[in-house]
DNA sequence: GTGACTAACTCTCAAATTGGTAGTATTGTT
DNA sequence: AACAATACTACCAATTTGAGAGTTAGTCAC
């Protein structure tokens, strides 16, 4: 799809994926989290046609959140590695995992070990000011350009509440 | 891409990236849990070529995250509602948000606000069983052929710990 | 110093998907 | 009867993808 007017949308989700919105960033995302840094390892891994592959990391590099880096200069070898930002695209793939596994769970299943206790990793998304599960709790909406009392501008998750 | 063969792939976010891993895609749910439902609301809201609209929601309700509910015979309408599954795709879009409002949050944003407080929302993630904040610890990924103990199939994500 | 090998690509081209616009079907409204 | 609303379908040009072969630049084994 077009990313070019995407990414002002004043909808933090929209400007977010016009970064990583199609399935090979994300897989590559993934895949660097789970510590590929190399071209051949990311296309063996997913089996990515490799002008795919290359154009898929120039733009996550152009876009901050692989960082190129050379790691031999004879001969000259690059690899990728996440940046700080890329990083923090950490908990959007935990709860893309976990939608996966409670939703589309059967047969086998890699698995996210806390590798302190050993015990499988249950992701769940909480609003760190109240401390209340997403999800659980009504929401309202706040267009940029509305005042935050004029009810006109507003809509509301109806669907889920406490 | 290719979705066939991504179905049944043991990576839960790779499973689930076969259903949703677009941007049309994700933007019609957020849409949806926006309380959208109808087609010309989507169509409008998106700026979406209707051919493209028709098929995405198509296989978004294949796939169960969306149900087709006829809302008036006379004429014959019919109206796009989350299923279960669709709403359990919230957490998902809430991170995907923070992650655009803390990188590409310059200018106005659209926010998200708990309705009964009236605070902004930040959502985080945590794992349920330690309280960790993901990211924020080490990870251990282990596939699903590997004996748990079997140290030669298990890869670490070495870049995060406490 | 020749041949095999590795890493990181680029090139090519057919096939699939997308975007943009116009048109259709069914019904209600004036 | 004309017009509007809703939910689409049809068409076609433009873009993107997928699959595979080829390229470049070096290392290593003998």
């Amino acid at each position: 799809m077009n990313t070019e007017n995407i990414c002002n949308d004043p909808c933090p989700v929209a400007r977010s994926l016009a970064l990583f919105g199609d399935t090979w960033s994300i897989l590559i995302l993934r895949d660097a989290h789970a510590g590929l840094t190399r071209f051949d390892q990311f296309r063996k891994s997913l089996g990515i046609a490799p002008a795919i592959l290359t154009r898929r990391l120039a733009a996550l590099t152009d876009e901050g959140l692989l960082e190129k880096r050379r790691y031999s200069e004879h001969p000259p070898r690059e690899e990728y590695l996440l940046t700080p930002a890329g990083r923090d695209f950490l908990p959007v793939l935990f709860m893309i995992g976990e939608w996966g596994r409670e939703h589309r769970g059967g047969g086998k299943l890699v698995r996210f070990l806390d590798a302190e206790t050993g015990t499988e990793i249950k992701a769940v998304a909480i609003d760190e000011v109240t401390g209340a599960r997403i999800g659980t709790r009504p929401i309202r909406i706040v267009m940029p350009d509305s005042e935050e009392d004029d009810d006109s501008f507003e809509q509301e998750i109806k669907s889920r509440t406490v």
